[in-house]
DNA sequence: ATTTTTAGTTAGCAAATACTAACTACATTT
DNA sequence: AAATGTAGTTAGTATTTGCTAACTAAAAAT
């Protein structure tokens, strides 16, 4: 019998495979490791403004300014001007730009294949109420 | 009742802010999300020479000898010639470089922490049977 | 034994990624 | 109303990250 950790990081390793496998499939060459990490942060964050996006990467802002201008210029971001503060304007992604999002989606529902295999729908049943405990719990 | 697609979405994000948390303990700052990245990989390929790594990074091989440069400048990274092939070495990581293998370990101790609080026994026994059954399958 | 292939390197270049300092325009505080 | 603070920008610079072309030395194939 396994141990709790042992099993946490074979899950890990399973959904970075997963995850992997899918860049590849979407092939997005055109991003760099740090472009898509802004795009992933920008939907995390719920369409941050450049202060907020800034802070959360721990970057300045003029860095941040530069990198989004060329996923602006790539289509992939677009800019939203504040109602409530004529300064600032919300950060967006264009469809193009949640492609990234659904590449995350395509390898969940591989995992979730992969799974559905192994498991008889007992176990799947049992599985997914405990993790359900464990995901809302406090 | 939560769909399995869910469950796993929920575990990946539980899964990311673990280790981005373990990221911030860790102190890295004075590695870049790129070289992480090859220092991640020098440890999956266990000791890949450069030629590998390249391959697996889709990257050239000057650009990867020039990256590992400097990972072996900054103590992270060693290289050791290969007895079968006088022309190759074989890439290692010092415990610096491995620390970011020990990050990765805290982070699933910390879910496994998590995790232990939330079930009873039962329900972790339960869980470490259908989840050994995925792993181990096949 | 010679040719071809392979591992790694060097050089030169371009783009991406990061910084600080200094600025504009709007918002908030006093 | 004036002073201070904040969001974003611009300019200038350094480092990192990536490429191709051309090379050396060793290994493998002919």
């Amino acid at each position: 019998m396994k141990n709790l950790i042992e099993i946490i990081s074979g899950l890990s390793n399973l959904l970075g495979n997963a995850e992997e496998h899918a860049k590849e499939q979407f092939n997005l060459q055109s991003l760099t490791l740090t472009q898509m990490h802004y795009i992933e942060n920008i939907h995390v964050l719920n369409n941050p403004n450049i202060t907020e996006l800034a802070a959360t990467l721990n970057l300045s802002k003029p860095t941040v300014k530069v990198a989004i201008d060329k996923l602006i210029e790539k289509a992939y971001v677009f800019k939203v001007q504040s109602d409530a503060d004529r300064r600032s304007a919300h950060l967006h992604l264009t469809e193009k730009g949640k492609l990234i999002n659904q590449m995350h989606d395509f390898a969940h529902k591989q995992i979730a294949e992969q799974i559905k295999h192994k498991l008889t729908a007992e176990e799947q049943q049992s599985l997914i109420a405990v993790l359900t405990k464990v995901l809302l719990e406090k």
